[in-house]
DNA sequence: TTAAACTTTCAATGTTTTTTGAAAGTTTAA
DNA sequence: TTAAACTTTCAAAAAACATTGAAAGTTTAA
């Protein structure tokens, strides 16, 4: 496998995968393209090296300046804007994990408060449903604290240490 | 709030949110029928709450079966097959940790392998693209560890430990 | 066997999401 | 100021994805 090839290859399944956890292709793309290149780039190199229109390119990168894994350049002397992403993986990891837990665990965490706490009438279903959705609660919960706080924090030893003590 | 408003909140939310997570609404919404249902639904009972067709009920469930979160169950005297979930949320979690792990971790990881393998050739390009592929093969294999080896797993005293050290 | 009771499949249809591209907006140099 | 160089917006088109429902398939009881 060549350069040519490898780079299309991390790009396409770095797309996909993207899709499937909830970002879309052209998105996830250009982070691949940008993550892998060692200058910044313009957006007509984006949109050049996808194939993608200039719509397109301008909206994605600005999601992908809000999830905080993108920035904006600039080059002294040009009036062009160039785009770096984060390119440490641990500080990228950490980025994503904040941002998935604000946008999608926390509200679902308050909901599940909300549905574990109706008043219990004594029914077999109601029972049931309180019990389930206590228990997810406490998972989320869980699961949020550690997104926000094991994930790519600077106390990296502790997952070193758990794939340690578990491998 | 009273039961039906929770139950129908339970179950839109639990449905949007699986889109989020690569699997369909209606999939989703299902599951979140079952699990919260204290008996076992007929595809009958299961299309009608949810007013989805024959057809979309029985693909789904299958899917459901496929992911290993939902359970066929043959009522004695009776033809018609009934549906149960898997009802331990911590079982429920290392079932979607470890499929999720088989259907998208591993494919990336073999992937990432390939591509970080190539040829150095001295170019800054092909310095970068393997060095960050590296560096993300590396993040997956530990990702892949966890959700193997740390979700659910018997051993759930590391988890409360984790968290109690973090929290 | 047969036929009733049920489930699965899949082409057609509907829905949602993404993408395009041209017009509107912004910034800067002169 | 103006106009060139660039970016953003957004309605319309395209693509991707989910759903329907009727026909085909399967199982079981008699």
């Amino acid at each position: 496998m060549n350069y040519e090839e490898a780079k299309n290859k991390f790009i396409s399944t770095w797309g996909s995968l993207g899709s499937l956890w909830g970002i879309n292709k052209a998105m996830a793309q250009i982070h691949a393209l940008l993550l892998i290149s060692p200058e910044p780039l313009s957006m007509e190199d984006i949109m050049e090296e996808l194939h993608i229109s200039r719509g397109n390119a301008s909206m994605n990168l600005r999601q992908l300046m809000d999830w905080g894994i993108v920035f904006k350049e600039n080059k002294i002397g040009e009036r062009k804007e160039y785009f770096t992403s984060e390119k440490d993986v641990q500080e990228l990891a950490k980025q994503i994990a904040k941002e998935r837990s604000r946008r999608e665990l926390q509200p679902t965490i308050k909901i599940l408060n909300d549905v574990s706490n109706i008043n219990e009438d004594g029914s077999d279903k109601t029972k049931e449903l309180i019990k389930q959705t206590k228990a997810l609660h406490e998972m989320a919960e869980t699961l949020d604290i550690m997104m926000n706080k094991v994930v790519g924090q600077g106390n990296n030893w502790i997952t070193k240490a758990l794939v340690k003590l578990v491998k």
